[in-house]
DNA sequence: TCTCACACATC
DNA sequence: GGATGTGTGAG
């Protein structure tokens, strides 16, 4: 948080329009400073969300880290990611409240592998976990708090236990994932859930990872080794670390790294920038719960989307990844001549390094106003604005939502849930869904109990696999959730929309990154 | 592929 | 000094 706000003048600036481009202003000296206005462009429609504008922070971290293929470590207890995801935004209404979210999304419906030190597809992605987003522990807050330091999400953290009960993000060993950042406006005259509710979605396709129970990249586990301070004990010269490590291992001779005999020295480009450049989700893959349906709301930087119709429309998630989805840049055609033929996809694009350059927008965000579930509005609009989100809540902390089966048909509750559109190509599969349950993953014991019931109740209950993703689409998936109590957060979230409705930035995504 | 105990680090 | 966050090798 050492970036404080009040070089951003946001105070001053109630008219997102009128805040000034961090282009313009004193950003150079930041070290998000190299990355630009996610937003460049703006768009009318938007409730007020145009003028928003994220930074990614330590964005050189994260593109060293891309560039090798990022790795994320998943435990039964949660792991933090590394680099942590922390962010600075602009643009935001001083006096409004905003809900400040993230979640992670599968990239695409592939199961990858580490061989030949480079990761490659080795089949089809197994079912989405369930969606579960992490809401800032400080949310809802208003924009001048969220304007005044960086915003950080290093407490999230990462399981593959799909029973978890902490509310920690869970998801696949050995799959790609997108995190990306959601951006809610909590406004009195604009609740959550009301038709004037809105938000905006911002990716930054350099913090999109592979799930992994051990580190595969040595690259990856040095980088880790050397930026995280954790990891310091594992800093130091060769002959030193080998030293330590035979003692770790009671021997007094040095011992070689497992992670080094395992890899075959390579000096080629980094798995990501090449071969897996060429693996990473199409367009269609990342359409998930905010995708787009029309793009109407959709501001993209016209240098990262080739032609319109890259504002994928996610009344089409279905569709296999087309021509029309994939832009390269001037990469492609390095990264195609490495592309292996079986690993060639018609939606291959150039890696994330490519598209960010030091002058191009880099997050991709998009504001669209959030359709209101059918005949939900008021109710839920009250959650979000309330007192008791964060009264309830004692302390303020992150809330996790955990997915679940969420059908339009069984809206009596409490809380709400959305269940947000399968990758294209993953029509097969569950849904992607997200319940959002208003978890109290930090300190609250039942919450535990909650989300392990709920965890239950996703594998037990009715499940939709039997469903496409069309039947999906078509029902527009709300609910309330059932598994509430009143102890917990407030019943503050619906289902943020079926795909149709929603407009999110990850069209801009897709094409972009 | 995954889990665990461990030593070492930060908070 | 305890809680928590790291990557490690063993299994």
């Amino acid at each position: 948080m050492a970036n404080g706000g009040d070089q951003f003048g946001l105070a001053e600036c109630p008219d997102s329009d009128s805040i000034e481009s961090p282009n313009e202003s004193k950003q150079e000296n930041e070290n998000y400073s190299l990355n630009s206005p996610a937003s460049p462009q703006t768009t009318t429609n938007q409730q007020g969300m145009e003028g928003i504008k994220v930074f990614l922070h330590d964005r050189d971290l994260w593109t060293k880290f891309d560039e090798v293929g990022t790795e994320m470590i998943i435990t039964k207890a949660g792991r933090r990611m590394f680099p942590s995801y922390k962010v600075k935004v602009t643009g935001l209404n001083p006096k409004t409240k905003y809900i400040l979210l993230m979640d992670i999304v599968p990239a695409d419906d592939h199961r990858y592998k580490f061989a030949d030190n480079k990761w490659s597809v080795t089949g089809k992605a197994e079912p989405a976990m369930p969606g579960r987003l992490y809401v800032h522990p400080d949310s809802p807050a208003t924009g001048a708090h969220w304007s005044r330091q960086l915003v950080s999400f290093q407490k999230l953290k990462l399981t593959n236990n799909h029973l978890d009960p902490f509310g920690h993000i869970i998801l696949n060993s050995m799959h790609k994932y997108q995190p990306r950042l959601h951006i809610v406006k909590a406004d009195e005259n604009n609740g959550f859930g009301s038709k004037n509710t809105a938000f905006c979605t911002h990716v930054f396709a350099e913090t999109a990872f592979i799930a992994v129970t051990s580190y595969q990249n040595h690259k990856i586990t040095q980088l880790k080794i050397e930026n995280n301070p954790f990891a310091k004990g594992f800093r130091g010269g060769d002959d030193n670390e080998l030293h330590r490590m035979a003692k770790l291992q009671g021997k007094d001779y040095p011992v070689v790294p497992r992670s080094t005999v395992r890899q075959r020295a390579c000096p080629a480009a980094s798995p990501f920038s090449a071969e897996t450049r060429c693996l990473r989700g199409s367009p269609d893959d990342l359409r998930s719960p905010f995708s787009c349906d029309t793009g109407l709301s959709v501001h993209s930087p016209q240098h990262m989307i080739s032609p319109p119709s890259a504002h994928y429309s996610l009344l089409q998630p279905h569709l296999q990844p087309g021509p029309q989805a994939y832009h390269c840049t001037k990469r492609k055609a390095a990264v195609e001549e490495r592309c292996s033929p079986e690993n060639r996809h018609p939606y291959k694009k150039a890696f994330t390094g490519d598209s960010p350059s030091g002058t191009e927008p880099y997050g991709h965000p998009s504001s669209f106003p959030l359709p209101p579930p059918p005949g939900l509005h008021n109710n839920i609009a009250m959650g979000l604005t309330d007192a008791p989100y964060t009264s309830e809540m004692g302390q303020r902390q992150a809330c996790m939502f955990a997915g679940s089966e969420n059908r339009l048909d069984d809206v009596n509750c409490t809380s709400w849930s959305y269940t947000c559109p399968v990758p294209s190509n993953m029509t097969n599969m569950d849904p992607y869904p997200y319940t959002l349950s208003a978890i109290n993953h930090q300190s609250s014991p039942h919450l535990g109990e909650h989300m392990a019931h709920e965890a239950y109740q996703n594998q037990t209950g009715p499940t939709q696999s039997s469903q496409n993703i069309h039947s999906r689409q078509l029902s527009s998936p709300l609910r309330e959730y059932p598994r509430y109590t009143p102890t917990m957060s407030p019943p503050l979230y619906h289902t943020l929309e079926s795909h149709a409705h929603v407009r999110c930035g990850l069209s801009e995504w897709s094409a972009a990154s």
